[in-house]
RNA sequence: GCCGGGAUGGCGGAAUGGUAGACGCGCACGACUCAAAAUCGUGUCUCGCAAGGGGUGAGAGUUCGAGUCUCUCUCCCGGCACCA
């Protein structure tokens, strides 16, 4: 037997499954699919860390034995390569942002490579490849003609350092920008934005169909922010009628006072200049010192009154920035007594409290004419960026004819080369600059007429990719409908770090894709995984400024894929997060090698003693790799192998079935040992074994035995020994019978497992 | 404040209501070696020489039997949050 030599074994069976293409789609349509996928990465210029393929590897240990049970697998990888860091980097360095993405891709490629994952790299897509932002153009085109996409000239966040507008999925939790963690402004510009409220309601209850984690479910519900509630109408003395939103139209008797957001037109149309100074401040405010603020501020607006619609009775209607504009009316009715918020307000204003006597919800809208309403906080989708590496928008402003999309045989409207690619900081994109490039003709009238300079967000790529990798070389539509319906939805989804913003806007994409019948389904992914990070050895993030990063090309050249991949497999649960422990990595490189070493125990005979521990871990590992229970696969394994090394035999048959279970996880490894018995197929294409149920338990079983339901020992007997013979076996155990109740009250006996003498 | 998920050795973590701590790391001792590394073997929750006792964040409960089920509480992680 040679030496374990992983950097020859991977090399070798690399070269050879690139050359014999064992990995390439399947086009048997009478099989049953999987379509397996990976959130695609941005090709940073820092290359793979150790935690980013922990996510790769188990999508190619599930799609391995996935292939191996008999499934056509898709199981693809491309780029999601638009955005600001290559941007930046262009800036900075003066190089075209494509350079950049084209040589940080191949170095991903290339690390990618030396983990030995099963890519079909004939589906590789880029979102920067015009062939396929050309399609994200269309979809756009598509949301505009059906008026999913619209102007507005409402004030949005802008991020002063990014210098572009941002939407609210892009910002921190303290509001702060998700990028730069600048203190995001609001400012008033024109902005091309898609009505994802529209499908608030759908984005909510199809949670509901999918095979999710619930904390993701959660987090998206979270953010989508539905409430009932209902809207009650305040005639005002001195002005127009005041709309309120409640969720408690039930506590209508107990309002005592109004109040309405700085931005709302009663509020900003007031004369008086205690309220004109008090709303200029609150504007000027951001959004983190309105929001983070504790102390309620407010100023009464005079020579107004609202009437309530019960009694009559004249209330006082007052401006305050703890009413928000971008939520219900930015108008509420004040229920002091009741909400707290209100009670603190109407304390530092001295206002009324009154108690509340509650009424029906129904006789509530009934005397005051109110309406049910359903208010959502999910916001519509901001979605033009000011910057230059992006997809253009792609429509036409024309004097006469207005916003016109440019015709889809013109797609796609390709991003023009430029000098400079900084931001103007003017809100107008860098595209803005080029001349020959804006300037154009109307599509409709053929007058001249300008381009749109607004590029979309990092986040549009990303939103339909997976129908493209379907039928990547498509030229004639963004995906050929028996191509869809061959391999939607996905049927795994495999990633992190992206629980509502990515997943919440390919949701709305795929839907709307839907509903123009392009997909059949009415959700893209159907089960969905959610990987922990690996952290440093330290403890803390693996970044550069800790000098903490461990690169996967030093890791595999030490100890090999086969024990990289096996290692973060193992190394605990998928979901959680959990430290790298170089330490750790040697136990799976130890496992490996004792693999290897055990080709010395092959014996040509089946060897009985084997047959429990092999069946149960064909029955464990397979079970396992579909739950996604990588760890308890891995050691089942090892069980395995701690078991082999003590009998020091095991049949050729045996140890090729234990090959192909060990084969998901250590690829190369398992393919030259599998080769090593004589076979000239590769392992990788081989039935995945099946387990013989008779041969999962053995014939003797450990039976614990308790005395008040106290363990004091265990009685070995043969499997499914009755009461009688369990008692006789605890009497003749000179041990057991010192504790054992001759005369017991009361005996509890489960077969093959335990027994509980009471006294 | 609301919602979701947790808490098990020195560490990562196992445990259909049925022998808690599988598997791995680390550690200790031993074998091999001139020696070391590698490898192999033994041990490793805790108190105790032992017999035996205690032990899964705390406290109660259900049960013959609870890490697991129920209730109360503490703490940790994540999401949302002046959202009416």
């Amino acid at each position: 037997m040679s030496e374990y030599d992983h950097t020859a074994i991977e090399k070798k069976w690399q070269d050879e499954w690139a050359r014999s293409g064992i990995y390439k789609t399947g086009t048997d349509s009478s099989k049953p699919k999987q379509y397996i996928l990976d959130m695609f990465p941005y090709p940073s210029g820092e290359g793979l860390h150790v935690g980013h393929p922990k996510g790769y590897i188990a999508t190619d240990v599930y799609s391995r034995m996935k292939r191996m049970q008999g499934y056509t697998v898709l199981h693809p990888m491309g780029w999601d390569a638009f955005g600001l860091p290559a941007e930046n980097f262009a800036i900075k360095n003066k190089v075209h942002p494509r350079v950049a993405v084209d040589k940080n891709i191949s170095n991903f490629k290339h690390q990618l490579s030396l983990i030995g994952l099963d890519y079909d790299w004939a589906h590789e897509i880029n979102t920067t490849d015009p062939a396929y932002y050309k399609w994200t153009q269309w979809i756009f085109i598509q949301l505009l003609k059906k008026g999913l996409a619209y102007e507005s000239f409402e004030p949005i966040n802008w991020c002063p350092s990014c210098q572009t507008g941002l939407a609210n999925e892009d910002l921190n939790a303290d509001g702060t920008c998700e990028r730069c963690d600048s203190v995001v402004e609001k400012r008033p510009m024109r902005q091309w934005v898609l009505r994802i409220k529209e499908y608030a309601d759908r984005l909510l209850h199809d949670l509901d169909t999918l095979d999710w984690p619930e904390h993701i479910k959660e987090q998206q519900r979270n953010w989508i922010g539905r409430s009932e509630g209902a809207e009650i109408t305040f005639a005002v003395e001195g002005a127009d009628p005041v709309v309120v939103f409640t969720t408690r139209p039930d506590t209508l008797m107990g309002v005592t006072f109004l109040v309405v957001a700085p931005e709302h037109a009663l509020a900003r149309t007031s004369t008086d200049s205690t309220v004109s100074t008090y709303v200029r401040r609150a504007l000027g405010k951001s959004e983190i010192e309105r929001t983070g603020q504790k102390a309620k501020t407010g100023v009464l607006l005079p020579s107004v009154r609202a009437l309530h619609p019960v009694t009559q009775e004249k209330l006082p209607i007052y401006v305050a920035d703890y009413v928000l504009a971008t939520y219900g009316t930015a108008a509420i009715m004040a229920v002091p007594d009741l909400d707290e918020r209100d009670g603190e307000f109407a304390r530092t204003v001295g206002a009324r409290v009154a108690e509340t006597k509650l009424m029906s919800a129904d006789e509530a809208l009934k005397v005051s004419d109110g309406v049910r309403k359903v208010q959502y906080r999910i916001q519509d989708w901001v979605f033009s960026r000011q910057r230059y590496w992006g997809e253009p928008i792609p429509v036409v402003h024309c004097e006469k004819d207005g916003v016109v999309p440019v015709p889809e045989a013109e797609l796609p409207v390709t991003l023009p080369d430029v000098e400079h690619y900084e931001p103007t900081g003017t809100g107008e994109s860098p595209l803005a600059n080029i001349e020959t490039w804006v300037n154009t003709k109307c599509p409709v009238c053929g007058a001249p007429a300008k381009r749109e300079t607004n590029t979309m967000p990092q986040w549009a790529g990303s939103s339909w990719y997976w129908l493209r990798f379907m039928d990547p070389a498509n030229n004639s539509a963004l995906v050929a409908p028996e191509n869809e319906k061959r391999w939607g939805p996905v049927d795994l989804y495999v990633g992190g770090d992206h629980a509502v913003r990515h997943l919440i806007y390919a949701r709305f994409w795929h839907k709307f894709l839907f509903d123009i019948g392009v997909v059949h389904t009415i959700e893209p992914f159907a089960r969905l995984e959610f990987l922990g990070f690996i952290l440093a050895e330290d403890g803390r993030k693996m970044s550069k400024r800790w000098a903490n990063v461990i690169n996967p090309n030093d890791v595999i050249d030490t100890f090999g894929a086969d024990a990289f991949r096996t290692y973060e497999m193992f190394m605990g649960p998928f979901e959680n997060t959990i430290a790298w422990s170089t330490n750790g990595l040697v136990g799976t490189r130890r496992f490996i090698e004792r693999l290897y070493r055990a080709q010395e125990y092959v014996v040509s005979e089946h060897v009985p003693q084997l047959d429990v521990a092999l069946n149960a871990t064909i029955k464990k590992v397979g079970d396992d790799i579909a739950d996604f229970k990588f760890n308890t696969a891995v050691s089942q394994m090892m069980i395995l192998q701690n078991e082999i090394d003590t009998i020091k035999k095991i049949g050729k048959d045996q140890y090729a079935t234990y090959l192909k279970l060990v084969a998901p996880f250590a690829p190369h490894v398992t393919e030259e040992l599998w080769h090593e018995l004589g076979h000239t197929s590769s392992i990788h294409l081989e039935p995945w074994p099946e387990y013989d149920e008779a041969k999962l338990v053995s014939n003797t079983v450990t039976i614990a035995v308790q005395v008040a339901g106290k363990t004091r020992g265990t009685v070995a007997l043969s499997r499914g020994a009755g009461e009688e013979e369990v008692l006789s076996a605890i009497f003749s155990d000179p041990k057991l019978m010192v504790h054992a109740p001759e005369k017991p009250t009361k005996v509890v006996f489960v077969k093959d497992r335990i027994i509980n003498l009471i006294p």
